[in-house]
DNA sequence: GATAAAACATGATATAAGTCATATTTAGGA
DNA sequence: TCCTAAATATGACTTATATCATGTTTTATC
């Protein structure tokens, strides 16, 4: 479904809106033992994030990864798209060019309603969103 | 979503429910072009389908790839699932080994009821049934 | 049987995804 | 102002996916 890139992103963004805020800064370093994932690739990714207004970060003693406000407004798929590209979750299942509602492809009609249930779920959904879930144990996170 | 691999191999059989049968097999030279898919690689998973009698086959001359009506039961899913293993469709969203209905992680309940639905789609139906909506017009294949 | 036409099997190459290593820049604190 | 701790930038390496090429086996036809 996503690339482990995305699934890291993604795990590493969750555990910065719980265990992070701007007095509360977090080093790759210690990030990548919580989350269970290769520092020197998570570094990359969190480069990448905060890049594109997805995490903040401040370099220097003291320094490190950390959400804001608007960091916590980003949604699932946005963080999806800017690691894995808008290709996967936007080309029809077989990518064939011509697919589109008036001339569907055979798996067309038959997923496009799940699927886009799926996609709207995953674009309406914050982070902050996810991070309440997991406060209010309505989620877990077993980082493994 | 799927592989390239899974596209091609899914591209291949609807091409052969449509066209062939036992007393007129498709050669791999002619399919190739008739779907636009490298030769080689088409001939690869062509023998991985037909190993797992997805499709049916027969060597030398006036041989070539067919489709009998037991390869026709088969589902898309099945054929994805030859192609490109189950891990995909079956592990959690964000691969968390310790992800379940009593522990979700955060991103589990928010897409399991649409990834499911879209999930039993593709394993309820067959190349048959594609094959059908095909010949009837409900849907069309544009195979580039 | 000899020939040729097809699938089958195997392996080599190319490209992309994932991982690792190292040097550079920035900023806090002595 | 100098040292050190952090992110940042860049590039090399590895593994998996995708692609290509070549030889081997089977079988219909003459």
């Amino acid at each position: 479904m996503f690339t482990n890139s995305s699934k890291y992103a993604l795990k590493a963004v969750l555990y910065l809106a719980l265990h992070s805020d701007e007095n509360k800064k977090i080093m790759v370093k210690d990030l990548c033992e919580r989350i269970n994932v290769p520092k020197a690739y998570l570094s990359k990714l969190l480069q990448d994030l905060a890049r594109h207004e997805v995490v903040s970060s401040s370099k220097g003693p003291k320094g490190g990864f950390y959400l804001n406000e608007q960091n916590l407004t980003m949604s699932v798929l946005d963080i999806v798209h800017i690691i894995d590209g808008r290709k996967k979750t936007e080309s029809c299942l077989l990518s064939l060019e011509d697919c589109s509602r008036h001339k569907p492809c055979p798996l067309h009609n038959l997923v496009s309603s799940s699927r886009n249930e799926m996609l709207n779920s995953l674009k309406d959904k914050t982070v902050k969103d996810l991070s309440l879930d997991l406060k209010h144990k309505k989620a877990f996170l077993p980082l493994a």
